[in-house]
DNA sequence: CTGAAAGCGCTTACAG
DNA sequence: CTGAAAGCGCTTACAG
């Protein structure tokens, strides 16, 4: 009968206001092109409608979507979470949104991910380290997306990074793990398969012993994934092994945070008896007793520099530039130096 | 020159597959509506072509994005994570993709992004609790979009709700308390502006107290946000009184364990001279020491159930149809018997 | 089962 | 500064 509950389109604004579709849509995206009498009259009828822009027709008559997708391996705990909400803060004041879906560490949920936000328009993507089916990339090319790898630093990456260097990083932290005096060390890795981020660090560990002149072929590894239980788990067996390893480097604080709190549960003094590292310098590092040896990783700064990488990529389809940021091996309690 | 490096639309795969562009759409939407010869020839095309649909004119002629949009007012911590999780799993089961975003505990963020979603095309929307302006119910309600609150369950919401009673839950956890002898109780809620949830929880101490005699008024009361720091500074601050309580309960696990964290920097016994609790029950809370006394919110139920809701919502078009989860106390170390 | 054609709601050269 | 009109890339009744 009415179309009173209809959702109002340009066009109704346009007859309200007593102007052509165009103008309407040029209040909305060139307001300095339109005299300021048409514009009172314009945003009136658009305030009294209610009138609010169809996306998809927006979409794709301009083509462009102001939004940009992140697709981060988890959200259940809170490596990304400081680094993307600096990323988005970024993207809001340049007037971007930011849409993160996550891909619980798998790589065909990954890929469907991408596709689902490329396929809704996504302007640029945030992507997570760089270990992907090389298929992926060339579907960004094609679809003229541009994309960023973050979290991981590599000279020859397929895209622009914005990271830092995993394996430099934990090769230092080994340094100093040795320097208390340790050379029976135990690894609780992520899973490398697909990981860039966690095989690089574990390679950091072996040159670092290498260059001391340890074997790394005697090092106990466990590979299991990110979650504070699997860390729990890790330490048991680590601790069950003939020659129970002096210090246990993890993957990162997540993991580390279960061994700290297994070994508490088990009654094994950290750092007295055992030494635990992690690796991210998220707030659950300070917060657990004794509070976490780690590498820190510069979070806000990383997603910040990010944010400003891509849309200058996007926006000026510039070259592809890298930024490799700076991490710093942190020394806290839970490192001690090896009972003779 | 040559058109080789254009994204290919319809139209290309429909002449490379010698058919029209409408039996190309349907071997996408309806393919039991076409020939397995002809469904072979133009997915041949799509492949070879590597065709992907453009997504904004797929939304205006079809008026569906099979998008579920949620806004969460943190990534920050894990409050959320779980619930979340669940939600887009079932989602996924269901065909539909999960976008998020976060309103950083500012209703006029959390405005903004509702309007980007909905623009964006998401079919339906997850809310966190029901305090919002009404102007933003009556804007979803125009534009059609189903939209259903989380994390708070009451009888009298402007939409379905699947979530749990925070007061009843509180006031509970708060008998509890009392029940170890403590009558001197000093709170430290999240801000009650806006957020329905803390509201709540204060009066559910509020009427634990009243129904047992005692003064609410008395009440030592700091309002801070949810941030691991601020629970920190609060307890200072309560400790600091002219008569400290002996019991402090948090507004959420992420201010407990921040209390937690300054109790043990400052040498002061938990639960030996204060006890402490928190509310949500998140992995957290059984990693601090000692653990957390909280109140468990079963988050993966939650995210679960509102995902089927929601489904149903928009699919079926049904009747608003909500659900209330219980929680359940959660003793543990960090509550002990008021000293004498 | 398949095709021709209208229509979805915008934007943007092109004129004036 | 403003308007008429073409076009963005799909979907879907309507015929056949």
């Amino acid at each position: 009968m009415s179309n009173i509950r209809e959702v109002p389109k340009l066009e109704d604004v346009a007859k309200a206001a007593g102007v052509s579709t165009a103008t309407v849509s040029r209040c909305l995206n060139t307001p300095d092109r339109v005299l300021e009498g048409t514009k009172l009259k314009v945003f009136d009828a658009i305030e009294v409608l209610g009138y609010t822009p169809n996306f998809g027709a927006r979409v794709m008559a301009a083509k462009r979507t102001l939004t940009i997708g992140a697709i981060i391996p988890t959200m259940e705990n809170a490596i990304f979470a400081r680094g993307l909400q600096a990323f988005q803060e970024e993207l809001h004041d340049r007037g971007y949104t930011l849409l993160v879906s996550s891909s619980a560490y798998r790589p065909d949920i990954e890929e469907e991910q991408i596709r689902k936000l490329v396929t809704r328009g996504a302007d640029g993507l945030l992507l997570i380290g760089e270990d992907r089916d090389n298929s992926i990339y060339q579907y960004l090319k094609r679809q003229e997306v541009s994309a960023l790898i973050a979290w991981t630093y590599s000279a020859d990456a397929p895209l622009s990074c914005v990271g830092f260097d995993n394996r430099k990083s934990m090769q230092l932290l080994t340094e100093n793990v040795m320097a208390f005096g340790h050379n029976r060390i135990g690894v609780i890795s992520g899973f490398t398969k697909g990981n860039d981020r966690a095989r690089s660090r574990m390679q950091g560990i072996r040159e670092a012993l290498m260059s001391n002149g340890l074997d790394p072929g005697e090092l106990a590894v466990i590979e299991t994934s990110y979650e504070i239980e699997c860390g729990a788990k890790a330490f048991d067996q680590l601790m069950a092994l003939e020659r129970p390893p002096t210090a246990i480097m993890c993957g990162n604080d997540v993991l580390a945070v279960g061994a700290l709190k297994r070994a508490r549960e088990r009654n094994i003094n950290v750092p007295g008896d055992v030494s635990i590292t992690g690796f991210d310098d998220i707030e659950l590092a300070r917060i657990v007793d004794p509070a976490l040896t780690t590498v820190h990783v510069p979070h806000r700064e990383m997603g910040r520099q990010a944010a400003c990488v891509l849309v200058d990529l996007l926006e000026k389809n510039g070259e592809p530039r890298s930024i490799e940021l700076q991490t710093l091996v942190q020394i806290r309690g839970s490192l001690g130096r090896r009972k003779i």
